[in-house]
DNA sequence: GCCGCAATGTATACAGCGTCCACACAAGGT
DNA sequence: ACCTTGTGTGGACGCTGTATACATTGCGGC
């Protein structure tokens, strides 16, 4: 009950209200600047301006707070992807696939932070369908993928033969460019170029599908 | 000079001799087993039998510690890389990138921990030419990557107009793939099936590129 | 309207980490 | 023989995650 110096809100409830929310919106504010690293508990509890052990309460340990940060992320993805692909005026079944690639390169570079602490992170399951990591159509960035290239087969222009783990080798690509962008060899080329790259490995993927 | 419990070697010299590796191979095992995280300076400095300042004398901070075990973990993909090109009885230029490829993807299977060291780490350059991180050869493995796609630019199987920027390319799809399956999605898919993944993600490349 | 219980936040404590500072020892050139 | 320079030691500090015991509160049953 002291404070008035932290600076985030001194609570004078002994009950902080919706404690885990709190925590998770901290936990979401340390990623977005800093990466999963810099998910820290105390500093979480610390914003939520309750004592260290509170926390525990409602997360069973920081890791489990970072994967509840991690699901968040994820969410935050999938609903950047679905923005991309509500743009899209029915520009053919391959544009779907293109704005979900879009989508993805662009959270990278947007929100590093986020786009780290969802994938630098073992974690469980993009396939498992937990809705904390869903946009609002429900499905997970990984579901998102897998819709646009059913579309694709079922406009003709992926044989149906080729379907069966082609969202790997297309997540792969994308997401291997993401990486070597954000804290590859690629970091501190300009964006124009980037932009170059990341269209030519659109097309790479369109092609070698 | 207590011991005879760690077990590493009690060192009856008040200097050890050459430290500097010592710590170094000590990070490189830690890194092996439990990848960047479980780079500890303090166990580092263990296993060394030395008191955990002593480091200091070598290594700037423990981040200077870790950028030396990933400059080695960079150095054992590039001989890997090295190795799969020399069992090449000239199966043609494509064999070449291929080769770099299967390596790149065998040694993330066989050395997660080693990989993920190398990569997870922001870190400065694939790209500058600090021997500490090259192969046999001299080159790192983004310079062999480089060489490869030179060689089938000089054999004509892929157009000179497309050669800027496609190591980047090649890069991201075989960086990316790694990833998923040592710690995304594909991490619990049967060995088998990895193998067939990775077999089509090298298809694309060679017909996207 | 009171009571007791379960939920939630607090207090205190511990070990491990990276790092700083002052000191001890060893090796080598003068 | 000395003294400088490099290298390892000892002790300390503040930070982290987490365990264990305690305090406060809100709620359901009487």
């Amino acid at each position: 009950m002291m404070d008035a110096s932290g600076g985030i809100r001194a609570r004078h409830t002994y009950h902080h209200g919706d404690l885990r929310r709190a925590l998770l919106d901290a936990g979401i504010a340390l990623a977005r600047d800093g990466g999963p690293d810099a998910v820290v508990l105390r500093e979480a509890t610390r914003r939520a301006g309750v004592v260290p052990n509170a926390a525990y309460r409602h997360f069973a340990s920081r890791h489990a707070l970072l994967q509840a940060v991690r699901a968040a992320a994820l969410a935050a993805l999938a609903v950047a992807m679905e923005k991309q692909l509500a743009r899209l005026r029915d520009g053919g079944p391959r544009a779907g696939l293109r704005a979900i690639g879009t989508a993805y390169l662009r959270f990278a570079r947007t929100e590093p932070g986020l786009f780290r602490t969802a994938f630098a992170v073992p974690g469980e399951a993009e396939t498992a369908g937990s809705p904390a990591m869903a946009g609002k159509s429900g499905l997970n960035p990984f579901q998102l993928l897998g819709v646009a290239l059913d579309r694709m087969v079922a406009a003709g222009v992926l044989p149906a033969e080729r379907r069966p783990g082609a969202e790997y080798l297309a997540w792969s690509a994308v997401h291997g460019l993401a990486m070597l962008v954000l804290e590859g060899p690629l970091r501190r080329l300009p964006r124009t170029q980037t932009r170059v790259i990341e269209q030519r490995l659109l097309d790479m993927v369109d092609k070698g599908l």
